[in-house]
DNA sequence: GTGAAAGCGCTAACAG
DNA sequence: CTGTTAGCGCTTTCAC
C-alpha cells in the first residue's frame, strides 16, 4: 500500500522531481524538451502515479476542495439535482465537492456554523443552495471565501446568484394552454409572499395580455402550495358555471389536488380540463393520471452553471464580480405530457 | 486572510510547538502539566486557532475524508436521506463526506472509474449505496480501502453491508392490517427478481400463517413496480366478487395506482378498502388523498449506521470484520396515515 | 514535563 | 533546459 510518489517518477525518469512536477502540471514559463515529457509521462503512467491531492493542497494552499452547503438534502429531489449539476462541473475542474446539508434558518440567513464547518475544511469556495427561491442574507464569516448562491438571492447584492427564470417558466406553460384554444385559463397560486408567487403570476399575466385575453379576477385564487389547499381552490373553481377550461397550477403538488377535484366533479383531464403545474416533481408528475404538463426547475443547469462561476472568482477574473448585481435567470422548459388538450367544443 | 497557525500559539502560550500539538489532539501517553494545557486552550482559543486538515492529512496520511459512491442522487429523496445519515455520524467523527453519484452499472457492479477518483482523492474509506436492495460485486480497486455497503450485500460476502428488514416491514404493515380485522387481504407484488419482491411476500405469508388466515393464490399479483401496472393489477383483483378488503402493495407507487382504480370503482379508501404501501415517498405517500400508510425504509439509519462502522473498521476492530457474514437489517418503522380502518360490515 | 528537529509529498524560487 | 533546495503546517520520535 505504498504509493507512489513524484520522486519515483523522477527516478525512474531519469530526471528531477523538479521537472515531473513540470511536466505533470504543465507549468507555464517552463521549457522542458519533448522528448523529455513523453519519457516523464511514459514513467508517470507505467508507476501508475496520482499526485497526493493533501500535500498539494498543503503547499499550494488550494485544497481542491469546494463546500456546497443544501438545504433538505432528504426532502426532495431537487437538492439531488442540484448536487448532480455542480458535481458534474466539478469534476470538469478537478474540484471536489463536500457537501453539508444545513436548515432553513428563521431568519432566511445562512448558517453560521454550517459555514465555518466549510471553512475548517478548508474549501477553496463556498455555493449555498436554498430549496426555494428567495432572499438571504450571508453570515459574515462568509466574507472572503469566493462564493455563488443557488436558487436565491443575497439581500446584500454582493455575491453573484442564480435562479430560475420563473416568469419564463410560466410564459411557457400559459401559452402551451393558449395555443391549445384556451382562453379562460384559471390560475392557482401560492400565497406566500415569495418571489416565485409574483414572479410566475406576472407571466401568467403577460400571456394574457399578449394574446388579448382579457385578465378575470375570479380566476386567480392562492392557498398555500399543498395538494389539499390545491384541491379545495380547484373544487371551488370547477364547480363554477363559467368554470375555466384550462388550470395553470402554482406547482405540481396544487396540481396534485386539482386532478382530484376534477375527478370528483367528473371532469376528465384533458377532455374537460386541461392543466399545467410547475416545478417537474417526477414521483408526482409523472405518475398522475394522465401524467402532468409541467415546467421543470433547472436545478442540475443551476449547480452546473454555479460550479463554473466559483472557478472564474477563484481564479480571480475580475468580470465575474459584476455577476452580483443581476442574478443569473436560467431557463425553466416546458414538460410536455399529457395534461393538456384543445378545450372541448360547448 | 493569513490564518493562524501551531506556531502563533506556541507563542503566544509561551510554550513549544510540540506541546501544543500534544495539548490539542490529547495525545495519549504524553504528561503536560493542568496549568500548561490550560494556557495552550486558552491561547488558541482566543487566536482562533483551527488546525490546517491539509497538513494534518500528509503529516498522519489520514485525509479525514470518506467517499460515498451513491446511484441515483437525482431521482429520489432516498440517496439524499442516506447522505443525511452518513454526513450527521460523519460529523460526530470528525469526517468528512465526499459524495460522487454513480451510474447503476449493467453488471451489478459499481464503476471502477468512480472509486478511482474517489481514491485519488485520498478517502479514508468508501461507502457504496444502491438506491434499491440488491446484491452487487466490487470493483478490484476498492480492496484494500475499508468498505461498507448500504441497500445492498457483496456478492463475495467480504465488505459488511447494512440493509432493510423487509421481512419485518411487510409483518408490520400486514400485521397492522390483520389487526384492523382484514382476512381477506390482497398483495400487489413487483414482478422483478430482486430480495424485496421476494422477502416483503414472505413477510405477507408469515403474518397469513401466525394469524390461521388460508393463503389464497388469487389474492397475490405482481407486475412492474409502477404507478399504471399497479392500477390495471388493482383495478382486476376489485372488480371480482370476492374482491379483497384490503390491499398490501409492494410500494408507494403501486399504492397510488390502487388508489386510482378504487376510485373509479367507487371504492372509498378506507371505508371500502384499505391500502398499505411500501417505502413512504412522503410526496406521494403523505400527498394521496387520504393520507397513505406506508412502511418506512430506514435510510437515513443505514447512512449513519454505515459511516458508524466505517470509523470502526478505520480503527482496525477486526471483530468488525465479522459483519461481512451477514448482513445487518435495519427496522422499517410502520407510517401511518388514513388509509387503513376495519372492513365494512357486509 | 517540555522542546528540537525531522520529515509527510509536493511546488516554486533560484541557480546552473 | 534541468536540478537543488526551501518550505507549506503539522505530528512524532527522541533528547533533555
Amino acid at each position: 500500500m505504498k504509493s507512489v510518489g513524484i520522486r519515483d517518477v523522477a527516478e525512474r525518469a531519469g530526471v528531477s522531481v523538479t521537472t515531473v512536477s513540470h511536466v505533470l502540471n504543465d507549468t507555464p514559463h517552463t521549457r522542458v524538451a519533448e522528448e523529455t515529457r513523453v519519457r516523464v509521462r511514459d514513467a508517470a503512467r507505467s508507476l501508475g502515479y496520482g499526485p497526493n491531492r493533501m500535500a498539494q493542497a498543503l503547499r499550494t494552499n488550494r485544497s481542491g476542495l469546494i463546500g456546497l452547503l443544501s438545504e433538505e438534502i432528504a426532502t426532495t429531489p431537487h437538492a439531488g439535482r442540484i448536487i448532480l449539476g455542480a458535481q458534474d462541473a466539478a469534476r470538469e475542474h478537478d474540484l471536489t465537492l463536500v457537501i453539508i446539508n444545513t436548515e432553513r434558518e428563521a431568519e432566511g440567513s445562512a448558517h453560521r456554523n454550517d459555514v465555518q464547518a466549510l471553512i475548517d475544511r478548508q474549501v477553496d469556495a463556498i455555493l449555498y443552495a436554498t430549496m426555494y427561491h428567495r432572499q438571504v442574507s450571508l453570515p459574515p464569516n462568509m466574507q472572503g471565501l469566493p462564493a455563488v448562491l443557488i436558487d436565491s438571492t443575497d439581500r446584500a447584492g454582493i455575491v453573484p446568484a442564480v435562479v430560475p427564470d420563473e416568469v419564463g417558466g410560466a410564459i411557457a406553460a400559459v401559452t402551451h394552454l393558449v395555443e391549445a384554444g384556451h382562453t379562460r385559463i384559471g390560475f392557482l397560486n401560492n400565497d406566500d409572499d415569495v418571489p416565485a408567487t409574483h414572479l410566475r403570476f406576472a407571466g401568467y399575466r403577460q400571456v394574457l395580455g399578449e394574446h388579448g385575453i382579457p385578465f378575470d379576477e375570479s380566476l386567480v385564487a392562492s392557498s398555500p402550495s399543498e395538494t389539499l389547499p390545491g384541491y379545495a381552490l380547484a373544487r371551488e373553481m370547477l364547480s363554477r358555471d363559467d368554470r375555466p377550461t384550462a388550470l395553470f397550477c402554482y406547482n405540481d403538488r396544487m396540481a396534485m389536488g386539482a386532478y382530484r377535484a376534477a375527478a370528483e366533479l367528473g371532469l376528465e383531464i384533458p377532455r374537460d380540463l386541461s392543466i399545467v403545474g410547475f416545478d417537474n416533481q417526477e414521483l408526482i408528475a409523472a405518475n398522475l393520471f394522465p401524467g402532468l404538463t409541467t415546467v421543470a426547475l433547472p436545478h442540475y443547469e443551476m449547480g452546473a452553471w454555479a460550479v463554473e462561476t466559483l472557478v472564474h472568482l477563484i481564479h480571480g477574473e475580475a468580470e465575474f464580480r459584476l455577476l452580483a448585481d443581476k442574478p443569473t435567470l436560467l431557463h425553466c422548459p416546458l414538460v410536455i405530457r399529457d395534461s393538456v388538450a384543445e378545450p372541448r367544443a360547448n
